[in-house]
RNA sequence: GGCCCGUUAGCUCAACAGGUAGAGCAGCGGACUCUUAAUCCGCGGGUUGUAGGUUCGAGUCCUACACGGGUCACCA
């Protein structure tokens, strides 16, 4: 690898300093504070009451900006959430040191033991007695004023984008804030938090392709999970009766601005509940996490503003149809015209089936249009094969979906409980998988048989918590949202 | 996978119609003890994503490839 004349320079300095005897790596720092409870804790002091505190402290942190002014120097060093003004004084801190000062380049990380004072246009900032070398950074950072615009570069190095914008660091806070919020709110309706397999050999709980590996030792195919979702029914059956799961969950397919491969996926499962109230709890989760997280009830997505005052809009799926695909409404009677118009949508791959035509053009023409948070109730049955037929149509399913800002951000049904339902639901995917759709659902005999045992009346849901944090955050990409998004090798 | 767009110094970007690749920041040297996009003086830094082609001459035109973005398809 060739080194450009900063990487040289960076490099050179680094030898001076262990020339000077510097440990170049040092075990650990002392410290008193960091820079955000620095500032959190002494920005609204004035001159006075800071001299007169006289404190002491000592603050790592990533320096990130450097004014050389002869014999003195002030430079910004950082945390991952505030930044610190330095005043470096050589009579303060030795000629030596001061020199050696001039070994220490943007980019790298010291500690600064001093006293606090506001300069005289008011800023908090450390008047430095020592500094002690932390560590080198060996590259130059990107520009100061426009950061690291490359997104390329922003992925495939995120420690960057996240040393260089501050905006992207909140980003992630925020996601972890939301997880967080999450755990509590269900862990405050008596739910306990499981753990289930990420590796199976029938992958199932949705329709989608898989990832294949291989076990050595027992000679074992298996998948990587699409979903969690049969595991935790069969701990409805085993007798909790409230779990949930947040963790990955990973997709053989598409990736695009809504797709990641792995994803992070909420599924909660409640016994003796079913869709009706997933949906207010659905409502109550998300509208509460925005109150907490946010401080409001509305969230700015892109040109729209989001509301999520409760109750949300249900919409039947039929409604839904009809009032925003365009279509007439008696067209939708006229099942072999559905199937042509759907097919004409997805030129690649013709709709089978009156049922998964509606669903193709319920995700073509539709979905896109719901920005307001709404429930999309009662999709047909045959895109369902693990809900509940609906109470009122047995085409139709006992299932919403969630959708906002024209993506869908959840799913959930009244699970499917009939073990012998559930057989005939298996054998009619399996027929479908014969024909050549890859995603239909597999046959699963050991949940059959868990089914057997007794699943109580359960509501299910799964919530999509990258697309979620993408809202709350008002980002258009998923890879925006998730620390290290897939992206093709280089070289 | 199809189509469109992009790839120039460490970073952010210029370079008209094909005619010696530039600027700001960053870096290096110098001046400067309240600066904060510090300021002032000087200097270095490029296989223009890769490989070919057209041309007297290619950052610029053509072809292929790589990577990224967007979009459609696939898919939640």
């Amino acid at each position: 690898m060739k080194l450009s004349d900063q990487e040289m320079a960076r490099k050179s300095k680094l030898e001076r300093l262990a020339q000077e005897n510097i440990d170049l790596f040092p075990r650990k720092v002392e410290s008193t504070h960091s820079v955000y409870e620095i500032v959190a804790a002494f920005s609204s002091l004035s001159s006075e009451e800071l001299e007169k505190k006289k404190e002491k402290i000592i603050v790592p942190g990533r320096i990130i900006s450097v004014r050389k002014m002869g014999r003195a120097t002030f430079f910004h060093i950082m945390d991952s959430r505030a930044k610190l003004q330095v005043y470096l004084r050589e009579d303060k801190v030795s000629k030596r040191n001061y020199e050696l000062f001039s070994l220490i380049d943007i980019g790298d990380i010291i500690s600064v033991e001093g006293m606090l004072f506001k300069t005289q246009t008011g800023e908090l900032t450390v008047l430095a007695e020592s500094f002690t070398f932390l560590a080198k950074c060996l590259h130059p950072l990107p520009e100061k004023w426009h950061g690291l615009q490359d997104v390329e570069i922003r992925y495939r190095q995120r420690f960057l984008d996240l040393i260089m914008n501050p905006e992207q660091r909140e980003v992630f806070r925020l996601r972890s804030a939301m997880i967080s919020h999450v755990r509590k709110f269900f862990d405050g309706k008596g739910y306990i938090e499981v753990e289930t397999p990420m590796m199976q050999p029938i992958p199932g709980g949705a329709l989608a392709r898989p990832f294949k590996t291989f076990h050595n030792a027992l000679g074992m195919d298996l998948y990587l999970r699409i979903a969690p979702e049969l595991y935790l029914k069969r701990l409805i059956v085993g007798g909790f009766e409230k779990v949930y799961e947040i963790n990955r969950s990973f997709r053989n397919e598409g990736i695009s601005s809504e797709h990641n491969p792995e994803f992070t996926m909420l599924e909660f499962y409640e016994a003796y509940a079913d869709y009706n109230d997933m949906m207010d709890m659905t409502e109550e989760l998300i509208q509460e996490m925005s109150l907490a997280l946010l401080g409001k009830e509305e969230i700015a997505y892109g040109a729209n503003k989001i509301s999520l005052k409760r109750p949300w809009k249900r919409l039947k799926f039929k409604e839904a149809l009809t009032t925003y695909s365009g279509l007439a409404p008696s067209r939708f009677d006229d099942r072999a015209g559905v199937i042509e118009f759907a097919s004409t949508l997805t030129p690649e791959k013709q709709a089978p089936s009156y049922g998964k035509a509606l669903d193709v053009i319920f995700d073509k023409c539709v979905k896109e249009s719901l920005v307001q948070p709404t429930f999309v109730l009662n999709p047909p049955k045959e895109v369902s094969p693990l809900a509940k037929a609906a109470r009122d149509d047995p085409d139709e399913a006992e299932r919403f979906e969630l959708v906002m800002g024209g993506m869908e951000i959840a799913n959930a049904f009244s699970e499917l409980s009939d073990p012998e339902e559930q057989r005939i639901r298996f054998e009619e995917q399996e027929q479908a998988r014969k024909g050549g759709d890859e995603d239909a659902h597999w046959i699963d005999r050991d949940y059959i048989h868990a089914l057997e045992y007794g699943l109580p009346p359960t509501g299910g849901e799964g919530i999509g918590i990258d697309r979620l944090v993408m809202l709350f955050a008002d980002r258009k990409s998923i890879r925006e949202v998730i620390l290290f998004p897939l992206l093709r090798q280089k070289e």
